[in-house]
DNA sequence: CGTCTATTTGAATGTACTCAAAAGCGGTGG
DNA sequence: CCACCGCTTTTGAGTACATTCAAATAGACG
């Protein structure tokens, strides 16, 4: 397996040597995934945190209406997953698709409790990982409630470049909280600028 | 100190010892506030994590145009502070303003990393803490984007069903992103119902 | 009682949504 | 190779949700 990426990621903020990096590796699970492809069903059992190694994919929801919510994107060296069901609920009420093709890394929920008691260095990656994460999800927060929905385009565009290749329209509005025909009108008015 | 809330929240989520708790005890300041009291501004550094001991608190942050945003209300038994500036940035960009009289237990900064590496279980605390945090801003976040100023408002009642004693309904308003004329009447309209 | 701020009410406006229809686009099969 | 299908995107018209600005009312405090 190649774990460049996922041990480089984790080395920008704690040093593991190489015992714990080969316990990291002997238990990760290689997961190959294709374009389109629905990788995590809402209501199956939470088994993995995942780590996109390689390619794009989703995180959504569906609601009672039956509408889905597009929650995250995950690019290279992004960890994606249900957090809600890695804690008490034992299934996810997200589901997860590829945008192309490309690996994800799994990261069994079993062995979790193992690695982080052998090596607490594992539990402090995740504990500023999540702080981090929080820190962005608490700016999204401020930003949805604050900005227009062109404004929110925008800062989209600044933060995700080239995503747009690989994703249908309507899942960024969705993303970005707004209907597909308004994201439409939007982009006009931008591009008319 | 009284510090049997924060033990026995602590001890939700992972078991401490004698040991731990006493020196957690070592290293918590008491720091009572007054009613409309600020007790960090915007731009002071960030020396402190904070937990609510007693009373109620709120971050709130001003934009460019000088508007606050009302980030986060805490009651007793919530942490608070500003996350932004506990990893890389020295200052924080949130203030935080007592709503009632009461008194916060503030971890400092400098002797976080002293407890994480001589107690992992802390460690632990905090990646669990952070995680459900995560799970509920997220949950936050896409009832932002979809429900109407009205569903927001009913939600944050079953949430918060008496803390509106304390809170000003501007303050309300702006934590649920709306105006406060708007809350105003939105308020009139569940009423008449 | 007067002052200061928060809340309410009113009217006009703007932002974003809904529903419906047309246009575009990629794939598949004849 | 082209015609058709299914899906996404665009365009249009009408509407609803929420904001802005202004003024009136209510409440808290000295």
């Amino acid at each position: 397996m190649n774990s460049e990426i996922i041990l480089a990621n984790i080395n920008q903020l704690v040093q593991i040597n190489n015992a714990e990096a080969y316990f990291l590796e002997s238990i990760l699970i290689s997961r190959p995934f294709r374009q389109d492809e629905l990788i995590i069903n809402s209501g199956d059992i939470a088994r993995y945190v995942m780590f996109v190694n390689a390619g794009y994919i989703m995180s959504f929801y569906t609601d009672a209406d039956g509408n889905d919510h597009v929650v995250q994107f995950a690019a290279q060296n992004w960890w994606s997953g249900d957090l809600f069901s890695l804690s008490d609920h034992p299934r996810t009420i997200y589901s997860t698709k590829g945008l192309t093709e490309g690996e994800l890394l799994l990261l069994p929920r079993s062995a979790q409790e193992e690695l982080f008691s052998r090596f607490p260095k594992f539990e402090r990656y995740f504990r500023i990982s999540f702080q981090n994460s929080l820190i962005r999800q608490q700016m999204r927060l401020i930003e949805g409630y604050t900005l227009t929905a062109e404004e929110r385009y925008i800062k989209f565009q600044e933060k995700f470049p080239t995503i747009d290749r690989y994703i249908a329209q309507k899942y960024i509005a969705s993303y970005l909280g707004m209907t597909p025909e308004f994201l439409s009108r939007t982009r006009k008015k931008i591009l008319s600028k």
